[in-house]
DNA sequence: CGACTCCTTGACAGCGTTCAACAGTAGTGG
DNA sequence: CCACTACTGTTGAACGCTGTCAAGGAGTCG
């Protein structure tokens, strides 16, 4: 289960798009793949890579004594991560399915900065201020949207990172999901029955309930915005079990 | 109710010890004091400045199409905030209490970045590190806390910023806490009342209860750490009674 | 004193959890 | 192919933590 980085990454040179910009042209770069449910670093261990997702998925958590665990967010292709400002990792990182990623050395990033360029230092604030936003949104969805609000966002947000396709293939178990959004999986079950009950996302079949077609966007944009409350949704005897 | 910045916020030049390293040592700050209640920015407008506190507090929060309020933070005397890397403000800052801020003009900032030095963009960095963090400390809390632990959270995490007074004078409301705690104000009551009824913290009576003394950090730092349950504290007739 | 606001407390309801059982899928080996 | 196992996801029933509603207390200001 526990496969840290090992000494066998084979180092190629296709330097990616994103991390370039942070990092400049040098050689600093290495491709590693971590198999499912692979940490890739721990709450507590010292940053010493950035890293660029290729293809796969990582979920960044944290975890209360308890082992109750809070994913902070879910790094898809293209996405950075690992970038931290303190001694410390303040997440860990695990591979949700196989997955590639860029590794760059960190050092090149914060030791050496006083030699770069502002206009990279200007990405890192860019990087910083996306994570923060994208955690103030979550606080919003946490502390004050309810379940079904709270699974309509996910959705919808996952269909936007992945570009809106025909069919949201989630990389996720539900209790990934449900970790997200501070919710119990049995909760996100529900709320995802209840949709498609309704006519607005349907399952693929196949691969488990993780391929969603989401057949009434506009639908789902009014649950995520509060238009519906819990009650019209899971108890279907109100007045829609005569239709 | 509405006080905007006015022209007759007298210009003194007590340069305030945090954000001169953010903006040097010019003549671009201004004094400016908000009475209770008074909104400071407001969610979607541009940021034309940045604040320090001199005296006072401000909640900074977001709102829902139904009117339900997430704070996103508390700001204190030394407190910078209104830094924003987009074109709008991401929360709306109203004063807690009437309070008096220092007031630096934006641009100084980042339209003129390039003719800066590089340590002090440093400094933003860690300033925004300094938010993402607490924001993400707070998605935990938000997600996976119970009412009890959340308001001793909060109780802890005033006492630390305050420096651990001998009474953490609270600026906030009932509803403040809540909507800061993702709760219901009732809730907070009860868990303060709880904490109460252990003796864990007593109200200073005057002000409204208000005045909290922490008589015994050790066991609501336990409560934070979720070592007793819901029912251990709320249902008093357990086997407390008795005693 | 009365009016107002903030806070507390109680009773009850409800949303989400918990506990449990079952279904569907994948992997293994016969 | 089926049997068996393990894992994931769904569904039902009951519970319980928190919200809702309501009343009352306490401080403030007129």
């Amino acid at each position: 289960m526990i496969v840290r980085i090992s000494a066998n990454s084979t180092s190629v040179k296709p330097v990616p798009h994103g991390l370039r910009a942070l990092t400049g042209e040098t050689s600093y770069w290495n491709n590693h793949k971590y198999s499912q449910g692979a940490q890739i670093f721990r709450n507590g261990e010292v940053p010493e890579y950035i890293y660029q997702i290729r293809e796969g998925a990582v979920r960044s958590y944290k975890l209360l004594s308890d082992g109750r665990r809070q994913i902070g967010a879910f790094h898809l292709p293209g996405d950075i991560f690992g970038v931290e400002m303190e001694s410390v990792h303040r997440f860990t990182a695990e591979a949700i399915v196989d997955t590639t990623v860029w590794i760059a050395t960190r050092h090149r990033l914060f030791e050496d900065v006083d030699e770069r360029e502002l206009a990279d230092t200007r990405n890192i604030v860019e990087l910083l201020h996306n994570s923060l936003e994208h955690a103030q949104n979550h606080l919003l969805l946490l502390g004050r949207q309810e379940a079904h609000e709270k699974v309509a966002c996910f959705l919808l947000e996952m269909d936007r990172r992945l570009k809106k396709p025909p069919v949201v293939v989630l990389p996720l178990s539900r209790t990934d999901i449900a970790d997200y959004l501070g919710l119990r999986i049995e909760t996100v079950s529900r709320s995802l029955s209840a949709f498609r009950h309704r006519g607005i996302i349907s399952f693929n079949g196949h691969r488990g309930h993780r391929e969603v077609i989401l057949k009434d966007r506009t639908k789902l944009a009014e649950v995520a915005l509060s238009k519906y409350r819990y009650r019209d949704w899971m108890h279907p005897c109100r007045q829609h079990c005569s239709g």
